[in-house]
DNA sequence: GGCATGTGTATTTTT
DNA sequence: TACACATGCC
């Protein structure tokens, strides 16, 4: 076979693992070591080899990711066919799969997702029916009872156990806490509904099962995965067992970069994979071609503190004479300041803005930043913290569109009635009874494609008169013409302007394009969301955008799932492709940075406290993981690298005791650290870096004069 | 039973 | 500070 000229830009240790032969390989990736190349051109590789892209599976973090990876792998080889590739995260591919697969575990296809805040939400309406609210002791909390369930069931887990290592102050519950679980699983069977974890769980169930399983397995020649050190035990599992019979597969990983323990990832997997697949091959890629080397001094000087790891020293041959700064700022505003001037700085020498990134810890640590930057008029998209999908508003749309979709999803019932004015839970539950009463079986494709036009389930349900109190019957009466509309039923002459076709029938039609319909849930919802918001008029703006996006769908389902399974990052992403020539600055939490790299960084906040965060100094291992999600943000750093810290916190939020005003440099930015920093103060900054780490208890600081 | 008002508390990171 | 939860009034 002929050797593909591209083979040629890459050195040795990553052209071993993208012509490694069949068989298990891990690949220990650092930091900019060219991972995304590696797995762009093993993809090019096999297909080159004649591997049909139909037959290999590349698993990522992001959909961002897989897009980018194959993108890249269609400059080398046909781009057309690599589009075939399967391509995704674990739970969009699981997604893909079970649709077509999941009838073998008497799973309808036509389930619909609900997130994490779906999923605690649906928590706590169990909660309240079990009467497990009333307790004078205090009961978990929603999100809690999400969180404790979601981790048990990915790190494989029993809930005892889980309960007595994370979350020991809810162990007196563990009896309840298992009825709602219960409840929670049999009530998502009965409305056909997944939750993320339920995605993972089914492939697994799937993958495991000897007959489909081994089909599935089969169906994959190839198995690719990245970021393997932030996966978990669930996902380990479902390799193991889509690997029984067919043994390729390639995981790419860096230990050092393992920031989702508080997703049940760990690096057992990583460390642990040569165990689990015997005879596998282990590459290590060290060189970097990302950062220039006084960059990754600092880096390596973070890690060297680190536990258990595979030990790598990253390298570059790219030199600079200039050291990365560290920035003592006055206070916050100080440190917005002088952010803001260096971003300029690098502007006018000819950085753009897209070139250069803001990172931090948390989603709400640049909202001083942020006011800053739109006074100044400097576009940015920030990545990262509360997210579009997370708004009410939004969310009360894809309630309306799921149960188009799934009109037994009770949840999503739930919120969209208790959006008619008059209408409390009491009342919501009362009308679900009354929709349900003699309720029509869920539908079962059969296989055998009815013979005759069955009235679908939603339109039988709306037929029937539930109990609505008195004054909201002609809110409801509304809201049921709005859903029969998107059905294709009735309001004939101004909702189908678009189709003029002759009408067939007077049932039946086929429902509206998926634009049209959230247009015309829109305009159902819009004096709704005057009543219940203040800024009504900007969410109806994003609802505008939103039926852009949806105009690029042909089918509602894909819509609703790549809304819930890969929503928006950012608002403006929703703008769909960005016009080119804008320039805009990356203001990212460290965890949604992953993967990427900027000309020019800059990390806020380097206080203790911040990096590494107060919620997770409580264990050694959080705290190792703190100093990982530094490293992270330190090694997306190309060219310059700014670490901003700010000697005063002003609003003393929520801290116990006595209102701390000076803060405390970063524990992880050591003596042995600093050698490598440039150590700089800002005009407004007292010119008084020694004085950083003046806590304000002076015997503190003794002691750690001494430690 | 719905809704407005008041009180207290937890507070990160994301598929 | 913002949000979930409780209370009390209509």
């Amino acid at each position: 076979m002929d050797t593909p000229i591209w083979l040629g830009d890459l050195n040795p240790q990553q052209r071993r693992a993208v012509t490694g032969g069949d068989g298990p390989l891990l690949v220990i990736a650092g930091a900019g070591t060219g991972k995304t190349k590696t797995l762009a051109c093993r993809v090019a590789w096999l297909i080159h080899k004649g591997v049909d892209p139909d037959r290999i599976l590349l698993l990522t973090f992001t959909r961002r990711a897989a897009a980018e990876m194959l993108k890249r792998a269609g400059q080398l080889v046909d781009a057309s066919i690599v589009g075939r590739v399967w391509g995704g995260t674990f739970h969009a591919v699981a997604n893909r799969l079970l649709r077509v697969y999941g009838q073998a575990l008497d799973l309808p296809p036509e389930f619909t997702i609900m997130d994490q805040s779906d999923a605690a939400d649906m928590m706590n309406l169990l909660r309240a029916e079990l009467e497990l609210a009333k307790g004078d002791k205090r009961f978990p909390r929603k999100e809690t009872l999400a969180a404790i369930y979601s981790r048990s069931v990915n790190a494989r887990e029993k809930l005892a156990d889980t309960l007595e290592v994370f979350y020991p102050w809810c162990s007196e519950h563990k009896e309840d806490i298992a009825r709602i679980f219960r409840e929670f699983q049999d009530r998502k069977k009965q409305q056909n509904v997944l939750d993320y974890d339920d995605l993972l769980l089914f492939l697994n169930a799937l993958a495991q099962e000897p007959g489909v399983g081994d089909a599935l397995g089969d169906r994959f020649e190839h198995v690719l995965v990245d970021e393997y050190q932030d996966t978990n035990l669930l996902q380990s599992e479902i390799l193991l067992g889509l690997r029984r019979r067919q043994r390729n597969i390639m995981v790419v990983g860096d230990d050092a970069q393992s920031i989702y323990s508080f997703r049940a990832a760990t690096v057992r997997n990583i460390l642990d994979f040569p165990q689990q697949f015997s005879g596998a091959e282990i590459v290590t890629l060290e060189q970097n071609y990302r950062s220039v080397q006084p960059i990754l001094h600092v880096s390596n000087a973070v890690m060297a503190h680190a536990k258990e790891r595979y030990t790598k020293e990253l390298w570059s041959s790219r030199v600079s004479s200039r050291k990365p700064s560290l920035v003592y700022c006055r206070d916050e505003p100080d440190q917005c300041q002088a952010v803001v001037h260096r971003i300029l700085e690098h502007l006018e020498a000819g950085i753009p803005l897209r070139q250069q990134a803001v990172l931090f810890r948390a989603g709400h640590h640049s909202s001083v930043l942020e006011v800053e930057l739109t006074r100044r008029k400097i576009p940015f998209h920030k990545y990262g913290g509360l997210r579009f999908i997370e708004t009410a508003h939004i969310k009360d749309m894809l309630a309306m569109l799921r149960i188009l979709e799934n009109p037994y999803d009770q949840l999503s019932w739930h919120r969209v009635l208790l959006m008619l004015p008059g209408v409390g839970p009491s009342s919501a539950r009362r009308i679900m009874d009354d929709l349900w009463q003699a309720p029509p079986e869920p539908a079962r494709t059969n296989g055998h494609g009815a013979e005759t036009p069955v009235q679908s389930p939603l339109l039988a349900m709306l037929e029937r008169a539930p109990r609505v109190p008195a004054g909201s019957t002609e809110h409801y009466e509304k809201l049921r013409q709005t859903l029969r509309a998107c059905c294709g039923i009735g309001a004939a002459g101004k909702v189908r302007k678009r189709k003029p076709e002759p009408p067939r029938e007077t049932r039946g039609q086929a429902p509206p394009p998926i634009a049209t319909q959230i247009e015309i849930l829109r305009r159902y919802y819009e004096p709704l969301c005057e009543r219940m918001h203040d800024n009504a008029r900007m969410r109806l703006k994003d609802l505008e955008q939103l039926e852009q996006i949806a105009s690029g769908y042909r089918s509602r389902q894909a819509f609703i799932t790549d809304l819930t399974l890969d929503p928006p990052h950012s608002t403006s992403d929703l703008a769909g492709a960005p016009y080119l020539e804008e320039d805009y600055l990356i203001l990212s939490t460290i965890h949604s940075a992953k993967g990427c790299e900027w000309d020019v960084v800059h990390v806020l906040h380097a206080a203790d406290g911040m990096i590494p965060s107060d919620m997770s100094t409580g264990d050694s291992e959080g705290v190792d993981e703190e100093r990982r999600l530094l490293y992270v943000a330190l090694t997306r750093a190309k060219d310059f690298l700014y670490v901003y810290f700010p000697l005063r916190y002003y609003h003393a939020k929520y801290r116990f005791g006595a209102a701390h005003n000076f803060a405390k440099l970063s524990r992880f930015i050591t003596k042995s650290v600093l050698t490598h920093f440039e150590q700089t103060t800002t005009p407004q900054g007292d010119g008084l870096p020694h004085a950083a780490g003046e806590p304000a208890d002076p015997r503190k600081r003794m002691r750690e004069l001494w430690g």
